[in-house]
DNA sequence: GCCAACGTTGGC
DNA sequence: GCCAACGTTGGC
């Protein structure tokens, strides 16, 4: 079981969206590096949901409901993709500016690389990201 | 809107 | 197979 943080712009596919169809083909990735994280996504793994351009913050958890496949639209069989449900919005969403802020975040690849549309998330990072995502403020 | 970072493409 | 040119992404 594995962790994973999926990048989406809102305005194209937001976290909103995935509650309202309750099931989505996460696909429209292209990037090599991205496409080998999928090839390593199993059933049953959860994933943070990020929202970048104006909104640049973990959204929302969903879950993994196949294994990796071929894009069914495509011919490339490199296309992979997989099934998504979502699980819960988080109750407070954590803002990239708070995950800069961490230093035991400064190697995480979202602040590393933030072109990377698809990256895995260590079980210590998931639990950091989480806790501040269900920690509500006020 | 700008631009840095990165990936891809194509000429050699 | 190198690398310059170009396109895209995404934070600022």
């Amino acid at each position: 079981m594995n962790y994973w943080l999926l990048k989406t712009e809102p305005s194209v596919y937001s976290y909103g969206d995935l509650e309202r169809d309750q099931r989505t083909v996460w696909d429209g990735v292209g990037n090599n590096l991205a496409l080998k994280h999928i090839r390593q996504v199993q059933h049953g793994d959860l994933a943070f949901i990020y929202h970048t351009g104006d909104v640049r913050a973990l959204i929302g958890v969903a879950a993994v409901v196949s294994e990796p496949y071929a894009d069914p639209r495509l011919s490339d069989a490199k296309r992979q993709v997989f099934d998504l449900v979502p699980q819960y919005a988080l109750i407070q969403p954590v803002t990239l500016a708070t995950i800069k802020a961490l230093p035991e975040f400064q190697d995480f690849v979202l602040v590393k690389n933030a072109r990377l549309s698809v990256m895995p998330v260590s079980p210590e990072q998931w639990q950091r990201l989480h806790e501040l995502g269900l920690h509500k403020l006020g």
